[in-house]
DNA sequence: TTAATTTCTTGATTCAAATCAATGTGCAGG
DNA sequence: CCTGCACATTGATTTGAATCAAGAAATTAA
């Protein structure tokens, strides 16, 4: 008998108990989006939070002149959505796109919160979540403005070694933020044979 | 009467009586910093949370090469901490310093975990601002690389303006990301007379 | 298989901000 | 008042990544 992933991914983080997930897993629904298609897209309502089954997403901002920047790739195993917006119905400033065909364990607001309420180990594994979250963006806004090129690249390569291999190199380098000319010099100059 | 600046902060994001708040502020113990003072350090564990009652505080990250970058600013009447370090005593890998003579509410980790388990309206509150946070991060990371130093600047001058009186300018370059003289070059180029 | 399209690499050029360097300004202390 | 220091401005130069422009490779379709 195989541990349901998410399962996995919450007693990682916090003790949990099977009693507890047999309350938490039917409050979800299953959804797929396809390659390239938009989950949410700033100015929605974002109506679910996602917990990725199956493939990745990246989510991306989109800046007054209409530059993008991929803020965050996310693979299976890992919850993606726009927390502000679910929690208080306001329109969101960030974009979701599925990067491959994707499967996902989606949540309503309403069920989110009898969650909340009903399953105090959720609603404290959740806040952990939500420290690790804001602990990583302040630590990634520091990198992004403070470290070249060849820095975050080899972050990436040290951090995340297989995104380099499952994604295309122009959608590395939109989330390195940098051009895609500049990140084949990048790989070049790092690569060791 | 003037209501505390505490509830008004709490009151302005979330529905919070006043008896609650009796509750809530006797588990506070005042502090002072002075300026240019460190809170703490990367690698601290982090023992208080803080809310700001008077001055103004830079959170600031330190990447391998020994080079700084503001995060963020907080003026009085906003909280500032490291929530990660705090919650799990866990080494902080960014940097509390005061820009001005502070004084703060702190709160240790026994009686904010009091708080979260006795004034539920606490816990509420506590996580609709992380839910804010996380979103101000996000945008604060797509425009860091999206925006030219001018566009940080003009962005700057119109959410927070005041800032701009307060502060010198160097520590306003620093916070944008850019050196004091790109800096003065832009103040000059967008100052109308 | 070839053809067509997408993605990646490489080189030349441009451009914007960092750096380097000097000067100016305003304030604090003697 | 002048002196000294911290901060801000301005100019000259360097630098590194973006942009522009071909090609080469890889993937997909025919």
């Amino acid at each position: 008998m195989e541990t349901h992933p998410l399962l996995k991914e919450i007693q990682a983080r916090h003790e949990f108990s099977e009693a507890d997930f047999e309350k938490l897993l039917p409050l979800f629904e299953e959804r797929c989006y396809k390659k390239n298609e938009m989950v949410f897209k700033s100015g929605d309502v974002v109506k679910y939070v996602f917990f990725i089954l199956q493939g990745c997403f990246r989510q991306f901002y989109i800046n007054a002149n209409g530059i993008e920047r991929t803020i965050y790739i996310m693979e299976e195993g890992r919850w993606t959505g726009e927390s502000l917006s679910f929690m208080n119905e306001v329109p969101a400033n960030m974009n979701l796109q599925a990067l491959e065909d994707c499967k996902v364990l989606a949540m309503t607001k309403p069920k989110w919160e009898y969650a909340i309420r009903n399953i105090p180990e959720y609603a404290i594994y959740h806040m952990k979540n939500h420290h690790r979250m804001i602990a990583w963006l302040k630590e990634q806004l520091g990198a992004a403005v403070t470290e070249k090129p060849d820095e975050l690249y080899r972050r990436l390569l040290k951090e995340r070694p297989h995104l380099l291999q499952r994604l295309p190199q122009y959608e590395i380098a939109k989330y390195l933020g940098i051009t895609p000319e500049t990140l084949s010099r990048v790989r070049k100059r790092n690569t060791r044979i």
